[in-house]
Order: structure tokens, then C-alpha cells, then sequence
DNA sequence: TAAAAAGTTGATATATATGGAAACTTTTCG
DNA sequence: CGAAAAGTTTCCATATATATCAACTTTTTA
């Protein structure tokens, strides 16, 4: 997690993506069905937003930028260590909601 | 998904349970972060509170007791394709959602 | 309190997710 | 356009998640 050269984001670099809002007044959510195609758009999406390569992602994990590729590219089904591996380096909150339909639940 | 004898949960098992409110009214919802233990628990609750045996929530995905006894206690990390089908068993919704923290991302 | 039901554990087999390496394609930019 | 950077794909090895079965422990209930 600890880097020697630390070359933190300009604003100028974060006003581009973000016209107007600055800092804490912006924040980005995604929110969705937890579904496998998302997932990796949703991967894609965040490390867009941290303006960071596959390689770059790659290597804040420990991976080949083919890993990050196929994770955002979804060929394969995830598990919650590595979704969270992922977004934990990308300085990013995951929340799992779950919720009961109804109550009509049946037994055979 | 389709079984011959269908024996609904009576209003009588539900209000044991859920005290006061009914139906539509009140929906159980868990939300947390993304993490292996709590998921587990979060999969037991929610069995708990359908009526169903480890068994019968095996039976209803396609696996013995044991394997669902093994996700409950997660001695084991989870695919996401696992959450979906204990879940959607489950007849509950499961939604992921991914909050960026700040703009103070560095990379090295 | 004994039997039945529910849940746990360990041994084991199999399927598949993770990951690297390298060649390849696509995109970016001088 | 042509080179560099970024992203993709294929082949492959290895780790591990899924799953069963059977024996065991714990809980429930008649």
C-alpha cells in the first residue's frame, strides 16, 4: 500500500472529469443488481475514474494487466476476495444490500 | 423451481415472527459491507426467517445440507454465481453498490 | 430422556477461478 | 502515418471453490 514517490491527482486533472463539484461535494455511486456483466463494467468504470491503466491496477494488486482485462471483460465468474481486492485498491466502498420480496414464500 | 404440494407460510408463522406489521408493510433488508463473514450469517438469517431447514434450501438449489452448513460458517471464500443461487432461492433481492471515497487517489 | 431432526465436520473428487507469459489487436498521439 | 501505449486473447499452471458422502455433534420434541 505504501509507495515512496507519491504523485497525488491535480485538481485540474479532476475538474476535467468533474465540471463544477469539487471534492467531498462530489462523490460517485453505482448501484446496481449484483450481476456478473456489470461487475466488470463497473471495475472498468471506477479505474477510468481514477484515471489509473489496467497495468497500473494491475500492479497496485499484484496482477498482470491480462488479469484486470479479463476481470473487467467478465469471461469468467468472480469471487467476493478478489471484487474486494479490486475496489479496495481503487479506494472504493463495496456495500452488499439484501432484501426479502415478500412473504409468499412457498415449500414443497 | 416448480414443486407438486405447496404449503404457504401462514400469517400465523409470520407474525411469531415479525410482530405487528404484515405483509408488503414490513420487508426485512439487510445492508453491510462486503465481507465473507457477514455474508454467511446474512445467508442463515435469511433462511431462518423463510422457515427453512439447511436441507430444504439444499434441496431447493440442488445441494446437500452440508454445502449449505459450509457457505453459513464460510470456512471458504464465495463466487458471486454462489450468492446469486442461494439468494434467488431464497427469493431475495441482492444488490451490490460501489462508493468512490474521495479524489485524493495516488498512484505511485 | 430417548429418538428424530437439524446442523457440523473431515476426507475426497472435480470444476473452475486466479494468474503469468507472450503474441496479438486497438487506441492514442507525436 | 508510424510508433508507443493500452487493452485483449490464448495457452497454460496452480490454487481453491463447489460438492458429495458419511460419520459425528447439537438441538428439538414427543
Amino acid at each position: 500500500m505504501e509507495k515512496k514517490k507519491l504523485k497525488t491527482m491535480t485538481l485540474d486533472q479532476m475538474k476535467d472529469k468533474h465540471i463544477g463539484k469539487v471534492g467531498t461535494e462530489k462523490r460517485d455511486k453505482y448501484e446496481f443488481d449484483l450481476q456478473l456483466e456489470i461487475l466488470g463494467e463497473t471495475i472498468k468504470s471506477v479505474r477510468k475514474e481514477r484515471n489509473l491503466t489496467q497495468e497500473q491496477l494491475g500492479s497496485l494488486i499484484g496482477v498482470q494487466k491480462s488479469q484486470i482485462s479479463k476481470l473487467e471483460r467478465n469471461t469468467k465468474n468472480v469471487t467476493i476476495e478478489t471484487i474486494l481486492k479490486v475496489f479496495k485498491a481503487l479506494k472504493t466502498n463495496v456495500k452488499l444490500s439484501v432484501q426479502m420480496n415478500e412473504f409468499d414464500f412457498e415449500i414443497a
